[in-house]
DNA sequence: CGGAAACTGTGAGTTAATTCACTCATCGCC
DNA sequence: GGCGATGAGTGAATTAACTCACAGTTTCCG
């Protein structure tokens, strides 16, 4: 359990937190380790804490009833989930499951309570946080009323570009693989729909994937063809304008 | 500006604070009085405060470039809007009109820092806020994903039952009054689309619609079409179960 | 109260996307 | 390294929804 207090450290969210009180933290968590695939918590499950993933990462899902999976966000080590829990303990409306191999702390909502009267700053950490997920949530509505199936794969090309882009030689490559079911889960749409239009996006040469991985090659004609603007990429010098502003940290991430 | 301060008094986020304080929010804070269809502040534009509704309703909007409205939520008298303008003054990416005539207060984002200084609760109603605003996007998302136009529309209608719906003899009123064009731009269809439905589920007896007001006539059978739980309705009585947690307050605001 | 503006109803034609059915490729694990 | 499972590619048939066009209605505001 030695590793738990590790993870609870690197994890932004308790930045000012003494270690005596992380390692007390520590002892009234658990610590979980999952394999691809696995559930995490399911909906109708009452919301019981929040959940740290110290490796791996996660998927925030929701089903129809006819089995079709709808995927709301993921979360990547370092991150936290489940945080709607601290507000009020109602039961939680989406279940989440891993995408790969993960570890998780699972800290329970009584004793984050009592450390967030210890620490007041938290409180307005965990708002930020709440906060930033809903405007991309509010994004991604926008970016999937009244757009074609081509314009909802682009903008989660980009959404992912943001995340997950790393600037290359070739172009830009996507440190995440997902298949194209996933993708369709994301955007609403089907296995196939998504198949065909990766496929003319690489033949129109904007994109380029090469086993399961992804490198868009031509980001600012992506960019221009859904009307955003072109995303900052780890790894790129930013655009002309004021230089100084540049992020060395995870793009999802929370700054305190 | 005298009611300017019966506005504020009666916001629940301010249930708390003390008249003088309010008075003294109010000599920063600015009236407006628009009519309907009226741009309150646009994307793009600063983030410079948040706004109350006194009056009226507003409806947070964002448009593609082709010129379709999305309706991203509605907001009522007595609720608050922009509040994410309190956590990083970036600029906004949606944009706000009212939906009729409508009476505004306009509160300075550095007063309401100020006021939350002296009163640390206040964080932790916005949090909640922001994180109940959220659950309801993220709702939104859901019951658009791989869902027809037939069952998107129910899905509204079930969600303004919720908000507006008051209980008759006839059905479930609801006391808001869209136009089709509206309901498309909530659920990501087109007018035409949302006539037909509407007139469709007329037919099966579902619905009335009376000189623009609707009331949905079986709301169980609405329910079940799309899976959902059976939503509590104001000046019902609540099912069989425990009794004595019925709010008197309305639906989606914010308990302190 | 009247006229302009906004909203509703409906049908025909078109299109984007889904469904289904199947083959081929790739991955991960024993 | 091979084998079972999972993922990717493709095409034909079908369908839900959109577009366009126009007539009739209701609402709003001066």
């Amino acid at each position: 359990m030695a590793e738990c207090f590790w993870y609870m450290k690197k994890c932004n969210l308790f930045s000012q937190v003494a270690p005596e009180d992380i390692a007390w933290l520590e002892g009234h968590s658990r610590m979980r380790k999952l394999k691809r695939g696995e559930p995490i918590y399911l909906p109708s499950q009452s919301a019981d804490g929040v959940v740290l993933v110290a490796s791996g990462r996660v998927k925030i899902c929701h089903s129809t009833p006819e089995g079709k999976q709808s995927i709301i966000d993921f979360i990547d080590a370092g991150e936290i989930f489940g945080e709607l829990a601290l507000l009020d303990s109602q039961q939680r409306d989406e279940y989440a499951e891993t995408s790969e191999k993960t570890t998780l702390v699972m800290i329970p909502k009584r004793e984050m309570q009592a450390l967030i009267r210890k620490y007041p700053r938290i409180v307005l950490s965990v708002t930020k946080l709440i906060g930033l997920r809903r405007q991309k949530v509010e994004r991604r509505l926008r970016n999937l009323l009244f757009w074609s199936n081509r314009e909802r794969v682009i903008h989660l090309l980009m959404e992912l570009a943001e995340k997950y882009g790393e600037s290359t030689s070739e172009g830009i490559g996507l440190k995440i693989r997902l298949s194209h079911q996933e993708m369709a889960a994301v955007i609403g749409s089907t296995r196939e729909t998504v198949t065909v239009v990766l496929g003319q996006l690489q033949s129109e040469n904007l994109l380029a994937i090469a086993r399961r991985k992804i490198i868009i090659k031509d980001l600012a004609k992506l960019a221009k063809e859904v009307n955003e603007p072109l995303p900052q990429i780890d790894g790129e010098d930013p655009p002309e304008s004021g230089s100084s502003d540049h992020h060395p940290v995870p793009k999802g991430s929370l700054e305190t």
